[in-house]
DNA sequence: CTGAAAGCGCTTACAG
DNA sequence: CTGAAAGCGCTTACAG
C-alpha cells in the first residue's frame, strides 16, 4: 500500500472547519475571511498539499491531457514532431500520453479505445501504414472528442489534418533531376498503402508526363520496409540491368543513402553518372559523402501546427454548446536542399 | 460540452435494476442470476458503454499509468531507450504519460510534481543534465512511489537504477587506440555535469595511466552542446596545433563524425594518420566513412529492463504493507564495435 | 462568512 | 440473488 496523502479533509479537520471552506480558501474564493484563508493555506503547506488531480479529472470532465498515438516512436520524423507536439502542449498546460500503433491497425483500434475510456481532451494521430478504413475514429465524432490528424492522414475523415504536400515535393524532386539533364529517373518508392508514399509516386509520374517521359515498370522498385538496405539492394537491381537509370528520386532519405552507397559499391560515380535525391531532410542526408540533396519536411512544426489546432478546438468545444466549426486543413511547406547527390 | 457517454447508472435505469447490479455483472461477479448478467451484457453493449478510467482510478488508488522523464525526446537514445520503455509496459497493461525536463532542473521539478498529483503508479527518470542535487525526489520516497532511474542517474540517491559502465566502456576505448599504437590519444568529453561523461573521462584517464601515457590537458576539449560541430571545431583545433594527437576518444558518436569530418577536411588520412573512436553505436556511426569504430550501448534494452523494474516493484508495493525491499542497480554490458576509423 | 449536501462514475461490504 | 449506502477526493449551488 502506497501512503496517505493529505487530503482537503485532513486539513480540514486539523483546523476544525470543513472541506468546503479549505477548498474555497485554496482556491481563492472570494466570499471566505482573510484569517480562515490564511491558516488554510499555512496548513495546507505545512502538511504537503497537492490537489488531486483525478478527483479534479472526474469532477470537472477535464483532464488536460491529450492522447497521442504514432506509428513509430525510435524514428526520426517522429521523434520531431512529437518533440513540437509536447512543447507546445506544454506551454497551454497540457499532458501528453503517448501510444503506438507499431503500424498495426488492430494496435491503433486498441489505443484509441484506450484514449476514449481514459476520457483524454483530445487526441493527435498520425495513421499506421496499415489503416485503409478508419471507422474506428467514428466514436470520437459521436462523442465530439476533437481529433487531429498529421502526416499520414486519411483522405475522407473529417478532421482537422496537417500534412505537406508529397506529390508537389516529389514533383519538385523529380523536375529536379529533369532539369539537371537525367533522362532516365527510377523511383524507389515505399509500400501501397500510406497515402505519402502513393502521392509521391505521383508527382514523380506528373513530372515525367509534363516532360513527355515515358514512365517505364523497370526503373519503378517498391520498398517494403523503407530501409537503407532495401535502397541498397533496389539501386544494386537497378544498376546492373540493362536499362540503367541516370538519376534515382528516393521516397526517403534513408533509402537515399542505400542508393549512394550501391553505386559506390558498383564504382558509379554520384553525382556525375548518377544523380540522387531523397525526401526528409534528416541527419544522415548531411553525413553521407556525397551529401545527398533533399526535400526539407518541417518536422518540429508538423507536430507543434497539429497540437495547436488541437487545443483550439479543444477549448472553443468548451464554450459552444455543440461542434459545427470547419475543420482546418493544412498544407506546410517543404523545399529543396541542394546538396552534393546532384 | 462533450457529449454524454453511458455509465453504470443509464444502463441501470433502461433495465429498471440498480447500477450495484450493473457493475457487478459487468465484472463478472458469482452472485448474479444468470439472466440479468445476460441482460445487462447485452444492453452494455447496445449502449456502447465503456468504464470511465477516471473514476476507476479514483476508487482503485491505481492508475495503471507510469510517469517518464527524459531529458529531450528527438534524441537517438532517448526515442530508442522509450520504445523499450513503451513495448513493455503495453505488455503489462501500463501507458506512459511522457514528459521532457529538456535538460532543465527547473522543468524537471515541475514535471515530477505534474506526474506525482496525476497519481501515477510509478516513475522512470533520465535525469536533465543540469540536476545535481535530487532532493526534489525525496517526495516520492516519503509516499513510496515507485521510482527507477535510467542511463542518467544520481549516485546517492536510492532507488533502482539501469546504466551502462561508462568508466569501463571508456577504459576499453581507450586502450583499444592504445592498443592499435596510438602514442597520443585527444579526448573530446561531455560537459561537466552528467555523470556519464565524467564516467567516461575516467575511465579514458585511467586507461593512459594504466599505460603509463602522461594526461595532456592539451589534447583534451570540453563540448558543451555534444553536437557534430562541436566534434568538428575541436578536432580541427587539435590537429592544427602543435603537439597533434594520433587518436580521438570521441565522447559520443556525434562527436566522433565531427571529427572524422574535420580530419578530412585538412587532408588527414582516418584510420592511418589518425584513429577515430565513437560512443553509442547509433546510425550515424555506420553512415559515415570511414565507418566509426565506437562502443555499442544497448537502447532498446535500458529502456526495456528500467519499465521491468519499475512494474516489479508497483505490483510488489501492491501486495505488502510497507516498501523495504532492496533496490536493484542493473549495469547492462555494452561491447565495442570495430569499423574503419581505428 | 461558513458548511451540509449533492454529485462526478465507479466499487464493494453489508443487509435483506 | 438484489440493492441501498458509503466512499474515493474534489467542487459548487444553496441555505443559513
Amino acid at each position: 500500500m502506497t501512503k496517505h496523502r493529505t487530503t482537503l479533509k485532513d486539513i480540514a479537520i486539523k483546523l476544525g472547519t470543513s472541506t468546503t471552506t479549505v477548498s474555497k480558501a485554496l482556491k481563492d474564493y472570494p466570499d471566505i475571511s482573510l484569517a480562515t484563508k490564511m491558516a488554510v493555506l499555512k496548513m495546507a503547506k505545512k502538511m504537503n498539499y497537492e490537489p488531486d488531480m483525478r478527483a479534479l479529472a472526474l469532477k470537472n470532465g477535464k483532464s488536460n491531457i491529450i492522447g497521442v498515438i504514432i506509428p513509430e516512436v525510435a524514428h526520426h520524423f517522429f521523434s520531431n514532431a512529437l518533440d513540437g507536439i509536447m512543447k507546445h502542449a506544454e506551454k497551454k498546460g497540457y499532458k501528453i500520453i503517448l501510444t503506438s500503433s507499431y503500424n498495426s491497425l488492430k494496435k491503433e483500434r486498441k489505443q484509441l479505445k484506450f484514449l476514449f475510456n481514459k476520457k483524454v481532451d483530445g487526441i493527435i494521430v498520425s495513421l499506421a501504414n496499415e489503416t485503409k478504413k478508419v471507422k474506428h475514429f467514428d466514436i470520437l465524432k459521436k462523442y465530439e472528442i476533437p481529433i487531429v490528424m498529421f502526416d499520414k492522414v486519411n483522405e475522407s475523415f473529417e478532421c482537422s489534418k496537417v500534412s505537406i504536400d508529397d506529390e508537389k515535393s516529389a514533383y519538385v524532386a523529380t523536375k529536379f533531376l529533369l532539369d539537371k539533364g537525367c533522362k532516365k529517373i527510377a523511383h524507389i518508392k515505399g509500400p501501397r498503402h500510406p497515402l505519402n508514399s502513393v502521392s509521391r509516386f505521383e508527382g514523380y509520374k506528373k513530372a515525367l508526363e509534363e516532360h513527355n517521359v515515358e514512365i517505364n515498370p523497370e526503373l519503378i522498385k517498391e520498398c517494403k520496409e523503407v530501409t537503407i538496405e532495401e535502397g541498397y539492394n533496389f539501386t544494386r537491381e537497378l544498376l546492373t540491368q540493362v536499362n540503367k537509370p541516370d538519376g534515382i528520386f528516393a521516397v526517403t532519405d534513408q533509402v537515399g543513402v542505400g542508393a549512394i552507397q550501391a553505386a559506390q559499391s558498383l564504382g558509379i560515380k554520384v553525382p556525375e553518372e548518377l544523380k540522387i535525391i531523397g525526401f526528409s531532410d534528416s541527419q544522415i542526408a548531411t553525413i553521407i559523402r556525397p551529401n545527398l540533396t533533399t526535400i526539407h519536411q518541417p518536422n518540429f512544426e508538423i507536430g507543434k501546427t497539429a497540437i495547436n489546432m488541437l487545443i483550439k478546438e479543444i477549448e472553443l468545444l468548451e464554450k459552444v454548446e455543440t461542434a459545427d466549426f470547419e475543420y482546418e486543413q493544412q498544407i506546410l511547406d517543404t523545399y529543396l536542399v541542394e546538396r552534393e547527390s546532384t
